[in-house]
DNA sequence: TATGAATGAGTTTTCATTCAT
DNA sequence: TATGAATGAAAACTCATTCAT
């Protein structure tokens, strides 16, 4: 069952519980991690741990349904920064600094099996994917995008930088991740032409990569 | 008591395993992070659970020595890089690689309280943070570090970019964060004159973060 | 929040394994001492060990909710005896049978400061103290008490009688604390005029030894 | 093996050690009580622990090595009570109160079966044991000690009155049982003529009750 | 022989998940 | 449906005892 089905079934208390969980949750997990107790959650969201669990089966669930609402805005950021920005680089910066914006590393790596198992994501998600990488590689034509970054590695940088150092937990709001991403960005135009180490993590490797991961 | 103070004193077969078990907790709390599970530590070190508790009564000496040993080694690769590099950027930028291939980052923050605490670092850790600081400073002076960097900026990229994301925890091999500094480096250059968001977070500000930390 | 406070939210089943803990636990520190294994305790009651621990987060505060019960049981005690007794010796005596039945011994020293942290059971145990020692005084006064004892050994008195010797742990229906309290009271009373070696502990002298106590 | 034919054969350094360890044991036993961590008593005696388990091949040799000692002090005083001292009333006082001052209760009780199963020191309890009761039957034949009172009664008190309240732990010094002491005596002697609850335990009694502990 | 290192079983404590109210 | 109580598995930590140096 999707989220949205869920959601429109609900009743209004239901469905009132249903977000405060999931803002918790988006709160926690960005301090504490997605290993944080499940218990906190219920606490800050005000709402039994009973109730949690009703909403949300298990932990991936949550996650899941977190990671979804993730995607869901992205996608409709890149939609509108493919439509309204004038170049491929603009509307992939746009795009990132929205991912970076709604912590979306703190859950995790953005594409991983438990998306994917969720059927009724299956077209956002390829959508996103599709355009992002589109994206990517018209800003490569574009000599935009520094050389030799694929798609991937976009993704690996919304991850280390949309979450706080471990240890950081309390103190999100000192957190400054805008000011690293703008150098990261900084990094990947392509007035820099230094050969990278390593090798481009194209979309086809990263669900590679998250083929492999256990979680 | 130093590391290596202790370590002097101890039977061959102790320091043998006190070694094994400081290598096996680098590996797992790079994947896994500084809270992973002892015993875990302990069986892959090859040793019981009772030997690891005898060398390190608690979990956070076992992070602190891991610490001071990242800093020490730090510390001689800055002492290196000021003396033999052409200029305050190169010696950066090497010791900049050096501590994110040490996966410094994957213990948390460099210079928390918890090797603040331990006196015997007192000196090492005033002489790095005293070098580091002096070469950024230069750097700045020089017109090769990118204007608005402070040193716990430097920090926090270490940090950010020294650990794996959340759930490639095995997969550590295929992780490459050489890459991802090396993109980090081109943003810092002072080629890059966009003006940062967020302020610059000097050593005084990174002790202050730190002191708020509960870690 | 007091015992009884904390008893009336509870809801009825959470109530009942609460009063079974505490009963286990009774008959176990009175076998074991007051560090018996929590798991013991937890499986006498017929509980699972984390519903001890979610009702007493930790082992001192059983002990300090069974000490609570203890004063607040012996308060009772010692306001009727002094009501109802003919003169100071005999509500002392009663009072400090009921102390010994009710093996407050077996839990250490009974105004210890894991008590006296406990703020809502100030009031009481203030009022015990300053009863028994208002007793002690006019027992004295009257020649009853025999001369040169104080508050304090009362109350050492009953934590001597009222634990069974180590090593008897299972046997303590063959533990008769009653026939040698009634020894003992008979060498309080004034008929017996030897001095004693030693000095007197007054109130205030046992508040004193209470706070150089670590536990 | 006994204690003296160990001793004899030692090497000089050996017996000291030995007699280290036996003299640490007999403070961490009285402060902590006979279950007090083996580390700690080798740690005061100023030996490795594989000392300790050299000379105590476990806990209970340790135990029953001090036992026997007092034992053995015990039946010193006995004798020369019994040649000395004017009558059996006296010498029965003389002796409870060597024993209180040995602090023999910190063992737990004198005659378990620890004791009865070391052969080497049958004879010296079995005397002991005859000439207490002896000397119990003689006073109450006298008319000085109170009626129904038996040798085991005798023996309980000296457990109950020679060991710290628990958590008393390092007060030892503040703690005064010789005073607690004269006053049970005083509740001993036939001067008081109520009659006691429970019954008397005689030494019969009391070797049932050892042959039911578990220790 | 003396030492202290190694081991693993026993306890404490936490927390995900299920279930009774 | 909402709640929070109950459970037990997992992880931290201690310590008796054995064993290598």
């Amino acid at each position: 069952m999707s989220e949205r089905e869920q959601g429109a079934r609900l009743r209004a208390d239901a469905r009132r519980n249903r977000e405060q969980v999931l803002a918790a949750a988006r709160d926690v997990f960005l301090e504490q991690g997605p290993d944080a107790p499940l218990d906190e959650i219920a606490r800050r969201a005000g709402v039994g741990i009973g109730t949690l669990y009703r909403r949300f089966p298990d932990r991936d669930s949550l996650v899941r349904d977190l990671m979804a609402d993730n995607m869901r805005r992205g996608l409709d950021e890149m939609r509108a920064a493919v439509a309204e920005e004038p170049d491929a680089w603009h509307a992939l910066v746009r795009f990132v600094r929205r991912m970076v914006e709604l912590r979306a590393g703190s859950l995790g790596p953005v594409l991983s099996d438990r998306i994917r198992a969720d059927p009724a994501l299956g077209a956002s998600r390829d959508e996103l994917v599709g355009l992002v990488e589109a994206t990517v590689e018209q800003a490569r034509a574009d000599g935009t995008l520094r050389e030799g970054i694929g798609m991937g590695d976009i993704s690996l940088l919304i991850v280390m930088i949309g979450r706080p150092p471990h240890g950081l937990a309390e103190l999100t709001s000192r957190w400054q991740p805008a000011r690293y991403l703008e150098i990261m960005l900084d990094g990947l135009a392509a007035t820099n032409t230094r050969p990278l180490p390593g090798r481009a993590i194209t979309a086809t490797e990263l669900r590679e990569l998250f083929r492999m991961m256990k979680g």
